[in-house]
DNA sequence: CTAAATTAAGCAAACGTTTGCGTTGAAAAA
DNA sequence: TTTTTCAACGCAAACGTTTGCTTAATTTAG
């Protein structure tokens, strides 16, 4: 019946000595006795002592966690991010919590006042595609709680944050496909509020520019990303009189999803070349797949993220305070052609 | 400047009353006039008040978090069944404190000990592959922490937990086999001490004694589940005078290396058929991949699980106490033909 | 008009820990 | 011997909130 939790108080009691030995002892204090810090370490070990990490939070006012929001974890890019930011907090002895906001503005405000009310120490957020309003995230300067955003960041200064450099990322896309002589490319590009979607057309000109060819903005169609929105993407863009040679989907799965249709459909030929975006692992095995796709390094993303948050942390415990700058890291992309 | 939080006291000072009033009035306490009850709510709202969870934790004795540990977030079942947790957990007001253990029985130790430090309420966890010892897992019911085990679950008696039943997907599978004319199935397992490896040996023999069949043991070869381990199972079980004329393994990504191991040294036949485990949403888009595969629903495990453990809670708190029984629960598979 | 009941609020303890400062006793210096 | 130093430990406040009990003021009953 060990109903309640065992107490330094319990251990002082036993031993006859005052709490604030106890406390003492366990934290190896010069001021106690090696004799009386062995007594006391034996006691908590029999009686089964955990210190209270709320107790100490709250004496301390800080509580040694982090928070992590992302829209959902069952997104593979997000799973290996928020993979990535609890070995590097673990590392560091910062526990994680965390929350989904489902793309929703909603769940989302709802999590970071929950992680304020819990008083993470820091945040890592990557926010939901659906986010419009920014007050709650201007409720956290306010708060002066460190954040760093990743992947998914609002459209604000004065921010930390660490996206994939994906317009270099889409150059390189462009130029591989360049490369091998195509010259109508298009793009199904995602939603066009998604900061990725801007990135992705903005390296698309680029490429064209620097290679002085011009543009055709009707080859730059936008999807939803669903199965059925890439099919009728990809029925705009072959229903041109000048359909594209390339093509440059969204993600891994805009890809699958088109080639799957074409293929059904009887539409489908080799010359017609995809490239991607995620490099999934089981990508090399498709018969049937892009022939390129852009790898974004979610472990990296993560990690930097956190080690960034973490660089904050330690700035603001030593008094640094004044923001000396902001962090913008750009992970480098990098072309996984296929074999 | 807002460097420090603001807290009742202040609340209290500005208004010129008790801070036992303030916190009755921001809880609608009846013994509250309407009146102060307004003046301080708006006050609260003027000042930024922002409740403090350590301090109220800490007075309440309840933190209202709940632990996860899995092996890797990076693997996609986890993923999904961490996702269902934290929906199922926030919908009941609890937050996830998150870790992972990298299957390793040391930073598994480590986890249960911080997770006990943070005075979590509850515990769900899928345990490291690794874990031969369970002192640290006994601690916890010293502690009469209720913990609900998944997926991955410890050999013990007196457990809670939810697991796939995958002797019975086994046999689904075998069945499947069976029914399309094959007779010599081989079984590409995982590694021998897994439960999960026991259940689809116990199924694969069961659907074969069900069926009068004869068993040959040799059929049955362990695969650590790398790539090349993948490949040295098939191998082998080419290797026999009578090779199998259909193979179940451990799982999607065995299935797909052993096959991309026989199309890559032209030993691949379209009649070898292959039935596997996870049903990845990709499987439908690949040419070359098992013709079915064992859905183990993750979503719907974590889901379960999480909330057995809010009830477990509830029940602690209602003051039954008294363990009434033990959840065992058997998530059923689902055989998924491609097309 | 007094006594009892009710309303609205305040006081103070408690939760577990840390930590600045004070106290004691003994050893070292004078 | 007296004074000084120092080692070893205790006291009590503080962290922010909740809550049982008390108190004061007002209303109602008798």
């Amino acid at each position: 019946m060990t109903e309640k939790f065992v107490t330094i108080k319990d251990i002082a009691q036993k031993l006859g000595i005052s709490i604030s030995s106890v406390s003492r002892a366990l934290h190896n204090h010069p001021s106690i006795s090696p004799k009386t810090r062995n007594k006391v370490r034996s006691m908590a070990k029999q009686l089964g002592y955990i210190p209270s990490s709320p107790a100490i939070s709250f004496q301390r006012g800080k509580t040694g966690t982090i928070g992590v929001i992302v829209p959902k974890l069952s997104e593979p890019f997000f799973a290996t991010a928020l993979s990535a930011i609890e070995n590097t907090a673990t590392q560091r002895n910062y526990k994680i919590l965390f929350g989904q906001s489902l793309d929703t503005e909603e769940k989302e405000k709802e999590l970071v006042e929950s992680m304020l009310h819990h008083r993470v120490e820091g945040l890592l957020i990557s926010i939901s595609k659906k986010t419009m309003d920014y007050s709650h995230l201007d409720a956290l300067k306010k708060n002066h709680l460190p954040v760093v955003y990743f992947d998914c960041i609002p459209h604000q200064k004065n921010i930390h944050y660490v996206v994939c450099d994906l317009r270099n990322g889409t150059i390189e896309a462009m130029n591989y496909l360049l490369r091998k002589g195509h010259r109508t490319i298009g793009l199904i590009n995602g939603p066009p509020s998604l900061f990725a979607s801007m990135e992705r057309e903005d390296g698309y000109f680029r490429a064209l520019t620097m290679k002085r060819l011009k543009i055709d903005r009707s080859l730059i169609v936008s999807s939803d990303l669903s199965e059925a929105g890439s099919i009728n993407a990809i029925e705009t863009l072959l229903a041109k009189k000048k359909p594209p040679t390339a093509i440059i989907t969204f993600n891994d799965f805009t890809a699958i999803y088109v080639i799957n249709h074409l293929r059904k459909t009887n539409k489908y030929r080799k010359e017609l070349e995809f490239v991607s975006y995620a490099n999934m692992p089981i990508l090399k095995f498709m018969e049937y797949g892009p022939s390129a796709s852009v790898e974004q390094f979610p472990y990296r993303q993560g990690e930097k993220s956190a080690e960034i948050l973490m660089d904050l942390l330690q700035q603001k415990s030593v008094k640094t305070s004044e923001l000396s700058a902001f962090y913008k890291v750009y992970i480098e992309t990098q072309l996984i052609e296929k074999q």
